[in-house]
DNA sequence: TCAAACTTGTTTATTTTATGACAAGCGATG
DNA sequence: CATCGCTTGTCATAAAATAAACAAGTTTGA
């Protein structure tokens, strides 16, 4: 119902937009259509927000008719820029790192792991899943042979900022960081912070003030 | 400065505390003080937005002053409600589950994990740092004798509802949830659902639109 | 002692996000 | 065909979060 289709996305729909996703993808196949309330009512928000949510896509859907389920996902994928494949690489090969490159639960978006780095010799060589270990001198010829364009920092704290540096520097545009430690990097550069400690603090807080 | 003490927190700056909380704990012991821009500067806030923050916790600090890094870090804690030691329980002894086992990050809030749970009968008597990995069908009485106030959902996503109403039918007043899965609770739970592909779709948006 | 360069506390304005209200459209039922 | 109950699109308003501005205090050094 709109002409442009360009208006602002404000930055929690974009999370929202995930949510709805990976809510929409784990739907049995026999589900082909959906409406606002049933999906907010199983997410959690209000059905007004997701059709706000929607309304900054531009018209699709008719008045009247719930959504169709496809159109939905593929058109999801679309903003959020997971149609192609876009290439990882993880560093440090803790017993987080591992867990991250045994999931294999980001590959339906078309995010691929390549490859994981560490200093440790005993792990350089073993293999996750098909995806070797190599010793992390190895990595910026890796990055540019593989364009590889995510980066997936699973280090301790201390070496978080170090391993930013030396992604940014070999060229990688996107960081996703496990560690406890706030990165920074370039403004060409997209960091995302995923301190775990974060959500368990919040979940401490609201257990002794929401209740 | 002020005198009830009693002012409402927003809900990001909760999220906030735990990222000053966070970075104060792994500051060297040699730096007692800091100041609001130093600190916002490496988290990659505005000085503003920071002192705007604190500011909910009434007056302290002086002007002129710098911030006293341990008297930040207790008033934080105690704000948090982590000054006294919580139990928890793991549900789901995958790769995910395991590495968050193994990780010993969350002890220096007082959150100890006593327990993991698992169905597959492979894994069931094994250990990970002491924590014995029990039958699922154990998991009620344990709960009552060791005092678990929260859980952590790390089952695969078709499961990860049920594992919920299990724990909340056991008593568990906070549930921490890594499925892909968003999962709902009675009112007088607490839920923090951690879903990790949200954040690499997010990384994916800003990758293809900020810059 | 005085001034300059810092610091934080607090209020106010701006921006962003969420909610509410309602028109408009579809489909089934009688 | 008319009506009732459902649906989404859209705009207006309310609420929340962020940023700006500045007063007021501390420290340092000339």
């Amino acid at each position: 119902m709109n002409d442009g289709d360009f208006r602002h996305i404000p930055q929690f729909t974009v999370l929202r937009f995930a949510r709805y996703l990976n809510f929409l993808m784990n739907l049995p196949d026999v589900v082909s259509e959906i409406s606002s309330s049933e999906m907010a009512g199983i997410i959690g928000i209000k059905p007004t927000q997701l059709r706000q949510d929607f309304f900054t896509l531009g018209g699709f859907g008719r008045q009247g008719k719930k959504y169709n389920v496809q159109f939905l996902i593929s058109r999801l994928r679309e903003v959020l820029a997971v149609t192609e494949e876009q290439r990882m690489i993880l560093i440090g090969a803790g017993h987080l790192g591992q867990a991250l490159a045994n999931y294999a639960g980001f590959e339906r978006f078309g995010l691929s792991l390549r490859g994981v780095f560490d200093v440790n010799p005993r792990l350089v060589g073993l293999k996750i899943r098909d995806i070797p270990i190599m010793d992390l001198d190895s990595m910026g010829a890796f990055i540019q042979r593989n364009e590889i364009i995510i980066g997936i920092i699973c280090t301790p704290h201390d070496y978080a900022q170090t391993t930013c540096d030396l992604l940014t520097d070999h060229g990688i545009k996107a960081i996703w960081n496990f560690s406890s430690e706030h990165v920074l990097a370039p403004d060409d550069v997209v960091v995302q912070n995923e301190n775990l400690s974060v959500g368990i603090l919040n979940l401490s807080y609201r257990l002794n003030n929401e209740l």
